[in-house]
DNA sequence: TGTACATCAGTGAACGCGCGTTCACTGATGTAC
DNA sequence: TGTACATCAGTGAACGCGCGTTCACTGATGTAC
């Protein structure tokens, strides 16, 4: 049947959301019958929207830094003057840790996708290149290469660390490792006040 | 036909070498025919040994760790008096950047392991805790729990930093990165000398 | 304004493939007599 | 010492299943006349 204009749009965007969310809860393994099935549409419909999968995984990537990006500098614009520490609490906080599928994709996907030589490996290097530079103007540092860099420390040893209390089963282990590395982080890149 | 007493647990110590490798390598998707096959012998024969892919999967982390370890501790042995920067140093190589299927399992594959609620899971943390005990000694900080948590931060950390890193395409980026990321994980974890 | 036709997002069966796992079988060796 | 039998690591076909992808088809709407 034909759809009114905009229609696809929006199908498509839809897609891109979802398959955002079920790429870093499940893995890149995530199939697209299941992620169709979730939006009530069958399988065979979604290649009206993408040449292939690794594409879609590359649209999802760019969405979901988008999307963790856009949460953080929220938080940074709420706390004028402590941007970095804000940020830090939000990326290192137990909402995080619980809900990889709204999180950080570096965290959750970053080793999966350095073994993909394929198109996402590209998107999310880019991704991150872009994500980076939202946040290092808040990082400590004396030129603007320097705080890139530390953007990048900060960021990268956040999603290890997030990442390895995810494999934590303890509850009150996980949550006093998020909060001494909350304490660390700041401590090595908030810029002196 | 009949093997010669003692080959059982050759071929199996064998597979779980093979297995820790290819894991690492190619993520917990890596299936049990091929790694038979690296070995030469067919995929039926797999289940004389291990009950299961995800048994296999616990065993492989554990002895993947115990080698990355092993090799951290050589390293932390030869360098007497700079242990940690000596640990540091060899973890975030390029040579240890460019080869994950002999790295660290937790820049290599705590988010899929920890999304995987079996056995596997509870191997990676236990193993997790091992690796952590043999670097806390070397660790800055005053108490026994102070060095292992510090241990803690330094190894999630690092192996995030790997992990970001190995998705970076540029050679001469990416030695960059790692460059920086050895001088600040030496300059917040050595012990004061 | 009414009718014939083109469009194309979505359907669902089918493709070949690889997965983890099972199982009847093989056959060289160890053991029992 | 010689023979019959038990063992069991490894074989390879087969299981059901889910994967990514293709494709002939549907049918409500937009467009042309």
């Amino acid at each position: 049947m034909r759809y009114p204009a905009e229609h696809k749009e929006q199908t498509r965007a839809r897609i891109v959301t979802a398959a955002a969310r079920r790429f870093r809860r499940h893995g890149i393994g995530a199939g697209i019958a299941g992620l169709m099935q979730e939006l009530s549409l069958t399988h065979g419909g979604f290649y009206r929207h993408f040449k292939s999968k690794d594409r879609l995984l590359a649209e999802a990537l760019a969405e979901a830094f988008d999307d963790v990006g856009e949460k953080l500098r929220k938080a940074a614009a709420g706390s004028p003057g402590n941007e970095i520490g804000a940020v830090i609490d939000h990326y290192l906080s137990e909402v995080h840790c619980a809900n990889p599928a709204q999180g950080c994709p570096i965290a959750a996907l970053a080793a999966d996708v350095a073994r993909d030589s394929r198109s996402a490996r590209v998107a999310m290097e880019h991704a991150v290149e872009g994500y980076l530079a939202r946040f290092a103007p808040f990082c400590a540092g004396t030129t603007t290469e320097e705080r890139h860099r530390n953007a990048f420390l900060l960021f990268s040893g956040m999603a290890g660390t997030l990442a390895a209390a995810r494999v934590t089963a303890d509850p009150s282990r996980r949550s006093s490792l998020l909060r001494s590395a909350r304490e660390f982080y700041k401590r090595s890149f908030s810029p002196p006040s």
